[in-house]
DNA sequence: TATATTTGCATAACTAGTTAAGTAAATTAA
DNA sequence: TTAATTTACTTAACTAGTTATGCAAATATA
């Protein structure tokens, strides 16, 4: 580790140490479910908690919430729909609409899965203890990007020659 | 921005943030290139980096360097290739191993290549301004996981019940 | 009220990674 | 010195996202 590329270029392998990361945790939780023969996938747990605060959502309302792009949520919700734990209805006055809805096996399964969540809540705690500051930075990172993106602030700098 | 779900989850949403911030990265730089007419991808710079210590460098070394599977460097490398980036060789002692060196075109290109990745530099220098210290916080993160992974941590602390 | 624009969802083709499984060469061990 | 193991690379199938494009319904506008 010591010898680790990433860390000696700091700046320039920034984005590739976050990808790192999250790719690891990612494959760690899929991994974590399969061993726990949890038929859902790491991003599901976001879906149920928009559910708590709301029983009935859009496609378009979960994309904005997570600011993912609109075919990334239909994939994700299409598959919770197949796995029956959504159910989809028509919005009754306006009809592009598809009102999505936990099934009852979702809810049926909900005290289980949660119980995992809160172990993967407990876990990210301890990976981040000491360092739980840098929530608040990666707010500021976020808010630095969306003043201005990567691409228009390089674009900037090589003119700035 | 205020009612941002990932915000509220704080650790519950942790990967899925520093997912969204290195794919919302990947896209602008792939963008970027095109924008500059440049035939290369994102993740080439690191690659190119390591030359710079190395003229002679083989697949295995690659992926060991930036933690990434060996599928995953042969996918780059071949692209590396193909776009006429580099020159393989296969090592006299030992005829398993492809030897990677940077053709022609590659070290005639650089000179313009790395104005943009200082652009680069730059640009994610002005993203972290105030906020430098996620540096050393991923350094801590990661060593946290190469510890115990989120998986063990997870199967930890559902037992812990 | 006909037309233009916007919105909500869907599909196709692509990307950058993964795991699983396999082959051939090199190395180690009996 | 044969057999077993490890190493270096490869291929196939999958995943979670992207952009580009399209369509039909709803809304705004002339």
């Amino acid at each position: 580790m010591e010898n680790d590329i990433f860390r000696e270029l700091k700046y320039l392998a920034f984005t590739a140490r976050l990808k790192r990361i999250s790719d690891n945790m990612l494959y760690n939780a899929k991994d974590l479910y399969k061993e726990l023969e949890l038929d859902i996938d790491p991003n599901w747990h976001l879906i149920f908690m928009m559910f708590k605060e709301k029983d009935t959502l859009t496609m378009t309302e979960i994309a904005d919430a997570f600011q993912i792009s609109q075919p990334a949520v239909i994939k994700i919700i299409n598959k919770m729909k197949q796995k029956e734990y959504l159910i989809f209805t028509k919005d009754a006055t306006d009809s592009r609409k598809q009102l999505l809805q936990l099934s009852a096996k979702a809810k049926e399964n909900l005290p289980k899965l949660e119980k995992v969540w809160e172990a993967g809540r407990k876990s990210i705690m301890e990976i981040l203890e000491g360092n739980e500051t840098i929530l608040e930075q990666l707010d500021e990172i976020e808010n630095q990007i969306s003043k201005m993106n990567y691409k228009q602030r390089v674009l900037k700098n090589l003119q700035d020659d």
